[in-house]
DNA sequence: AATCGAAATGTTATCGATGTCATTTTTCGC
DNA sequence: GCGAAAAATGACATCGATAACATTTCGATT
């Protein structure tokens, strides 16, 4: 049975790497080097000074690691926090994000501090090793303010011309490719795609739909303003009014969408897959518990954090770096 | 045109305070002073140091004054950032607590870490100031071992029987209060409840409502699992077509299942609110865009998260601190 | 057994800001 | 205009960990 001592000594003031080192007949530097694995250290020295630390129930004093090493060990975030207009409800996605990084991250020894635009210029963002910044769409010239500082700095997003930063995303034009790759071999005809091309991401994904599908099939884009159900809803109920309007597959630019197109599909009778081919976009959460269980292709948001992460700390150690897309997965289920 | 110096100045060693105040003509003491806007300064001297300071590009830093300080001036915040089970979608929820979070801490001059359970033990939370927890549902066990640590320690979510921990939530019995009101008000007297009552906030809201109905209309539970807009149109759905359930109003748990409820009877062409009054929970942004307009419980996530912050920095000053939940407001639309 | 070299450990100085106490400057009453 | 109190400023030590350099210990080779 483990002693007690730790608990006590929790009130009296924190131990130091000095106090390890009386106890364990060593000076501190030793003790230093010990809990670092440093290989100057012997292993059975090493094992002694580690039991006594966690016995003696010692913490390391980050700040005084930092202040000698004239470093933050951390890396600040920025993330737009508050819902934004046209993308509602839909979004877990910045988290999944942030879910990736700050394993990552974490796991190096680093720790993510959370921010914002507005709170850019406060100390612990100024002072962090470098910066993240997890938008929805453009970033233009804040980003470019942000290089002449020199710190390292890694984007999410899609990868625009003429800049030279470290950008990491998911391949939009690859997931439209995917689904178009499906239509293909299901012999589909008369496509629809539905969602708005003003969006950068939604444009890379119907340019890839239709530069795969290469004439086999016509399609007919549709712009719903918004990435909901409801709109979903609408825009294929409108189009099943007007005569003439024939279509046999539908790629959606979100699963929300998709599954509205497929609610007006069976308003009208319309089986699905068997009259219309129905594939959305994200693979949410839902998606697969949808009925039926919607085809969605995947985005890899938890690991795309982690190769933010990743080429951050690339930049950090001064290593080359790239930018980089991520893959996605056609998820395919029933629909 | 301001001087190019500060630019020039960058590649060089950072500035320090004693650089500034050999620049100044002052100690640096004084600079440390000014800059801290401390009244031992004349707000002559202070006002020389600082615009120097903004000229010189001059860096506040951060480990140097923690270590001295013996804190972190940081707040480590917990939240699962993988999507969760049973809030599919539904959930940019976190996120906008973490913005009140991040607001609050940020300008009172603390930095925010974001972590996860996995990840507690790494020095970076060890040496927080303090520790927010965001959890979706019960804490229990894991809070008491954290509340041994003796860190500051505050949790979101609803408060529990024999605890002693600081809670901040949002009032849902309150919410549950408030559309009773709104149907009582109205005259309604066959209603609905559509939501799972086994997650310990939407019991509360069940729980409100019915109390304050107080017999004066009949309540009807049901209880879908999810809180998708699939699972309200389902549900709605079924209970149309059982001959002989009438009603005249349905209060949801989320704002998806309230519009999945409206669309299941719009297919019945039963029309809202002529025939049965809609209410919804969260007003989530597409709530007032929905059509028709979504009348909905509105929860202030931004303010919970805020408050989370308030309580943790009063905890951090040893001030006398409390539990609290926050209002809802009714957000009367068209439903 | 003596010597050399590698391995292990120790000593000292340092990172940058701030509390404590000492010193200088200013203010104000009579 | 002098002295005492108040205000402003400064010198020094300090927080805890680590790099650079110094020293000791140990092992192997001849």
């Amino acid at each position: 049975m483990p002693s007690n001592k730790s608990v006590a000594r929790k009130a009296e003031t924190a131990l130091t790497m000095e106090d390890l080192a009386k106890l364990a007949g060593v000076s501190k530097i030793t003790v230093s080097r010990a809990l670092r694995d440093s290989p100057l250290v012997t292993a059975e020295t090493r094992q002694k000074i580690r039991t006594l630390a966690n016995e003696q129930g010692y913490r390391f004093n980050v700040s005084a690691r930092n202040l000698r090493m004239g470093r933050s060990y951390s890396v600040a975030v920025v993330v737009e926090m508050t819902p934004v207009r046209g993308r509602p409800m839909s979004d877990p996605y910045p988290l999944e994000l942030l879910g990736g990084i700050t394993q990552e991250l974490t796991t190096a020894g680093y720790s993510v501090v959370l921010t914002s635009k507005q709170l850019m210029n406060t100390a612990p963002v100024q002072g962090a090793d470098g910066l993240i910044l997890l938008g929805q769409g453009s970033h233009g010239e804040a980003v470019r303010t942000l290089q002449q500082t020199g710190m390292p700095l890694v984007v999410w997003g899609a990868p625009e011309a003429d800049t030279d930063y470290i950008v990491v995303g998911s391949d939009n034009r690859k997931g439209g490719i995917s689904a178009a790759e499906r239509f293909i071999a299901q012999g589909r005809q008369k496509l629809v795609f539905l969602g708005d091309v003003d969006h950068a991401e939604v444009q890379e994904r119907c340019a890839g739909f239709i530069d795969a599908m290469g004439g086999r099939a016509t399609v007919h884009i549709i712009r719903p303003k918004a990435f909901t159900f409801e709109a979903g809803f609408d825009s294929i109920s409108a189009l099943l009014k007007k005569k003439g309007a024939i279509f046999d597959g539908v790629f959606a630019a979100s699963d929300l969408l998709a599954m509205g197109a497929i609610r007006a599909l069976a308003e009208k009778n319309l089986r699905v897959p068997e009259n219309v081919s129905v594939i959305g976009y994200d693979d949410t959460p839902g998606a697969a518990s949808f009925v039926p269980p919607l085809t969605s292709v995947h985005q890899y948001l938890r690991d795309g954090g982690v190769l933010l992460a990743k080429k951050m700390l690339g930049l950090i150690e001064g290593q080359p770096v790239a930018s980089e897309m991520l893959p996605t997965t056609l998820m395919v289920r029933q629909t």
